[in-house]
DNA sequence: GTCTATAACTAGATAGAC
DNA sequence: GTCTATCTAGTTATAGAC
């Protein structure tokens, strides 16, 4: 394996665990056994490596769920918000087959993302890869198109805040329910069970 | 002012916008124009400084939330899930009154406190203030008694996450929605729009 | 490409004068 | 209680030998 992937696979258990603030250079290089200086030598700085570790996920993902949330919006009937948001299963679920946990490791991400750092991941994320927000605005208003732009826009953004904080917390919630309720869970479980509240919170009565 | 509080103002502003990791003492004592010493002095550590900002707020939203979620339990009549989550208002709101930008600095803090330092918040908030959350779970199986255990357990932590997220980003959200929809938005009208869709998600069908 | 060594800086915490 | 000065340990980043 090179150095470079042995870097971004540490880089990422690490940012995923502790955030991208909380996490060292030093651990970094340490958990994937290389030298230090090996990080500014492939990446140029901390910046580019959170960059490098982010793209390499989403340029797996992003075709993926354009080529679902494109089929939805071609369809030519209406499509349930259940449908909508289950279009996201499968390629979420693909990062699993492209790396171990990925699918969760990625989740984790992507709620670090939102809250360290200032939104700069956000800008990152929509300003890189704007067709798959632009797509799934689309299809959500194909299956709800009663429901105002001002009103998805804030149902989008509190479905954005349910999926990315309970990923980020995701390895201690399952961690407490097997616990406590002696049930296995898994990832996939956990997207199973949020997809239902999650289109009922889009889908749910307009405020006067 | 006092030294203490000019830190403790100083600290909130500050945890609130670039999270606990993200802010250092420097700037925190800069900012409220007191000698770097006396963090120290007043607080022994930072840690015991994050402990007494979020404390100033608990305890005066604590008893204020376990006296409306006592009275809903108390009721003979069964409540709704929007009446239970509504129950927050009042107390949320009334930090305003105690300070300025009061409810959404809190309710940012809570963001920061969940996702930044590996969850030491939550162990805080929970052992601390566990009324809070016992009476919270009693008023929505009051309301909702089909709900299994395991099934709140998830919709609860859904909600959370959808609640504390979007305060962690509400600034920005309030920006670009007044941007975007010409349409003046304040923290008292992001959380009655976020009251029905919380609500909906735990009153969602349940999984088979 | 990979290493050591180190520069340049920032962090939290504290000793001790006043 | 408040200050200056400083300690120790951490950080990112880089120069230069191999």
């Amino acid at each position: 394996m090179s150095t470079k992937n042995k870097i971004l696979d540490a880089a990422e258990l690490l940012f995923a665990d502790k955030g991208f603030n909380g996490t060292s250079l030093r651990e970094i290089t340490s958990l994937g056994e290389v030298n230090l200086a090996a990080v500014n030598y492939h990446f140029g700085s901390k910046k580019e490596l959170i960059k490098a570790v982010m793209s390499r996920y989403m340029n797996e993902l992003s075709p993926r769920l354009e080529s679902v949330l494109n089929a939805l919006c071609q369809e030519d009937t209406q499509p349930s918000l259940i449908e909508v948001f289950s279009a996201f299963i499968e390629p979420l679920l693909y990062l699993n087959t492209f790396k171990d946990n990925g699918t969760s490791t990625f989740l984790q991400l992507l709620g670090r993302g939102y809250t360290d750092s200032q939104g700069f991941l956000r800008w990152f994320l929509t300003t890189q890869y704007p067709e798959v927000f632009t797509l799934f605005t689309q299809a959500v208003h194909k299956a709800y198109p009663e429901l105002s732009a001002e009103e998805m826009f804030w149902r989008l953004h509190f479905t954005m805040g349910t999926i990315v904080f309970t990923m980020s917390s995701t390895d201690a919630l399952i961690g407490i329910a097997e616990n406590d309720f002696e049930r296995q869970v898994d990832i996939a479980g956990v997207i199973k069970r949020v997809i239902p509240y999650v289109a009922a919170g889009v889908a749910a009565p307009i405020l006067i």
